[in-house]
DNA sequence: GTCGTTTACGGGGATCGTAATAATA
DNA sequence: TATTATTACGATCCCCGTAAACGAC
């Protein structure tokens, strides 16, 4: 699993819709965005949405995934953030200045 | 970045030294893991690590993100076995049984 | 001089985009 | 029938491994 994996699905879930999900968030083809859906749900032995004609619906296990999916990805960018603060502080080390 | 990018340091972080994070817990080649850690620290902006003959030292930046990282991955971890579990709970949606 | 990291180069796998197909309401 | 997701296929990008070079103690 990657980060690509918990993009993907936050944003497909979000928008109820791998089409519009695809070109308006993550600009992508719909294609490549499906298989990507396709490898998570077969890597977690599960499936995560429910397909229909009107778009997609989050299944029991979907929706517990995305709201952990969403803590990790702001979990991530935290970290980064954090980094980038420490280093502003501290270019190089602490045995600086 | 990606949840490799995150493993890659944590591992690095933890042993000190490239290359004994390579082949014994990685099971990569070091210059692929050198590698990696280098695109990490241009995406943040900011050195993780300093190099030297007996290993690698972090930096603040890079002890503050570790402590991040390794939160990040515990939450990602958890985010699958959620999903797993709500799946053995109801196998497809709440519309059933 | 030795140990460890970094660059050079070629190969392989995964992702991607376009186009065609299947499925559902 | 119209909208959406899926499969087929070819191309591209990124990561990886081996080998050589660089740097620090």
């Amino acid at each position: 699993m990657e980060l690509r994996h918990l993009r993907y699905f936050i944003a497909v879930a979000e928008e109820g819709n791998l089409t519009v999900a695809a070109e308006k968030r993550l600009f992508v083809a719909q294609p490549s965005l499906s298989r990507q859906i396709r490898g998570l749900e077969q890597e977690l032995g599960t499936d995560l949405l429910i397909r229909g004609a009107r778009g997609v619906e989050l299944t029991a296990a979907g929706r517990v995934f995305l709201d952990h999916a969403r803590i990790a990805l702001l979990q991530v960018e935290a970290a980064a953030e954090a980094a980038r603060h420490a280093a502003r502080r501290k270019p190089r080390s602490s045995s600086d200045f």
